[in-house]
DNA sequence: AATGAATGAGACTTCATTCAT
DNA sequence: CATGAATGAAGTCTCATTCAT
């Protein structure tokens, strides 16, 4: 089937094109000021070429975001996966975590200027599949979060907590390089995050 | 003139009346799907009304947004003000911070929920206050910050990133217990917020 | 409140102004070919002024057909409800019947052209009203039927059909007026639909 | 040419079998609801292949409803052709077209639920073709009406009204039975159909 | 000054038709 | 010759904004 196979690259091509653009216009300007015509003008197709392949603008949103979130958390996973210290793990995290930054800046705009949940009301399924998602990362944090109680590396608190700190200095670092980029790449500061999240902030020796 | 006082004084009435409700509105189905007639409606008047009062619906939600933050920045300072110690600075910045979450619980939604800076395409006054509004509030950190660099209470680190992490953590607790509310009041977590802040998570001893 | 009278008057002008221009649209042109736009240009209204009044085009559609037809079945009705004899009755409802086709020639239109029912699929709500007012309209007739089997001067059958057949008769002759019509009137013909509905065609005498 | 020959009757073929499920969904739909993509679909035919054989929507609407109809209309001539007593011809007739409606239900639906000529702002062609085989039916009705005249069995009318009214008649109980069918045929009522058109309702000896 | 009916631009979506494969 | 992906015109409906009352 030398046809068909051609005609399914094809659709993934444009599937991928389409997506592609989409994330560009709806990281510009949110979810409803975006329109279906801009994308597909920007995308080189017609408009009822984006619903051949998307039942509708919700959809097609959802799907982006969806896709583009999976691949996020997957990528992070697989480059903690290996590891098998702890302390190492956790920098894998956050290098993983600040390398989708740099390599997804206008995505991760959508976040920072507060966009991926901006849905039509009622609309609520891409929102909870959102937390879900972040809860179910943040208990993969958790999970060897514990494994740094047993082996004494981490001081024993609620891990729930500790791993939503670790996401929160992320972010932190995250969110102040996206909003005043000095020439520094965001990866550089890896070392930075893991010394502030062991150590914290105060002076040794210093009694309150 | 009484009159003309009274006048103003019911003028500033209704300007109130529109703002609070336009509040629970925007803040229940996000910039886009709130109306200007379900508004006026809530809000006891007509929709001419709020034209008179306000420019467009844009200019209403941006008034409510940074009036709100306004309050809340100020809130903030005023609690911090008093104080001497850095140390008990900070506390009363995350108590202060903890306490306006959870009195505005509906407002911060928008944040969560991420509508606060939808905007329509290249209007970008909101974003850009908000921004400045934010990078502001981390220099009134950094200055006390610095305080405690000078008195060895926090060891010298780039004082900018530190607030950003001290605000990470903050919102990172904030987030957490919005997405999960068990039954503790938010007030509750200043101190481990502090802990962390301040000790990081490593066991004590713990050598690499 | 004289104000709010003017008001709703204004309303009620309005409302019967779109009708009556929707009702000259649908009938020439049909359900679907028919445009909201087009209805509202010829209202003299935009097109946002007829969803202040109607839901949407579907609403448009019904209220102006069911209108319409309760309108037809009441003066039918109330033309029958004086008279007396079975004969006068059915003579009297004949008449009412030519006169309301002979005053809404485009409405009776619709219906010789078959645009009364199409409507998009699953909506059956008007069909089914029409259905029902058509039933009760026989039943309404079956009743003065029955009173002339009691006095003889009808002979017995099954009543539905008997009203049936003559309403039958009566579209028979409104449909071979509107078909091909010469110059008299349509009300000229009661006195055949009558001579038919009572004699039938058989000659006199003949013995099959 | 024998693979002419196979190609001519392939294409024929395909012609019927379109134009049977086009009936299928024209008549559960109405027209404007209808695709051409569910056609295809439902004919096992690609939508280019529809395009081959007819010109378009249009064509193949019409060209489905007239084929019908001409089927309609020779069939009852079929069946009146060999008769020769005028009473029986018309009872041939009233049996031949209650054969077809009993035969065609979905079609007639299409009659009933007023869906036949629904057509396209400006295209006349069908109805005026409808219009014309219905005069040319009721011309031909009136040929042997006209016989009964002569023969003295049906009295001196204006033959076209006893044709329209015949039909009337017949439409009438058609229309009773499917909008409230019972379990019998409509076939059994054919009777009765023949006495009330030649008796009339009017009970013997009554003087009114 | 307040009202809210009217406006109409603009968005989403469908589907008849075409044409490259 | 058959296919069905691509096209884009056209229709319905919403809602911010205006303005006569």
């Amino acid at each position: 089937m030398e046809k068909s196979k051609r005609k399914a690259w094809k659709f993934t091509q444009r599937r991928r094109e389409i997506l592609k653009h989409s994330e560009k216009i709806f990281s510009s300007k949110g979810y409803h000021s975006a329109t279906i015509a801009e994308i597909a003008g920007s995308s080189g197709c017609a408009v009822g070429t984006i619903y051949r392949i998307f039942k509708g603008k919700e959809h097609l949103y959802t799907t982006m975001v969806n896709e583009k979130m999976d691949r996020m958390y997957s990528d992070i996973r697989r480059s903690v996966f290996g590891v098998q210290d702890v302390v190492k793990k956790i920098e894998a995290l956050v290098s993983a975590h600040f390398r989708f930054v740099e390599n997804n800046l206008e995505f991760c705009n959508l976040f920072i200027r507060g966009q991926v949940m901006t849905l039509p009301a009622g609309l609520t399924a891409l929102r909870d599949k959102m937390i879900d998602d972040y809860l179910e990362h943040i208990k993969f944090i958790e999970d060897f979060i514990r494994t740094g109680f047993e082996e004494r590396s981490i001081r024993a608190m609620e891990a729930r907590t500790v791993a939503a700190v670790l996401l929160g200095i992320i972010n932190a670092y995250a969110f102040n390089w996206m909003m005043a980029p000095d020439d520094s790449r965001l990866i550089t500061k890896v070392g930075s995050v893991l010394d502030i999240f062991f150590r914290g902030v105060r002076q040794d020796g210093y009694q309150a």
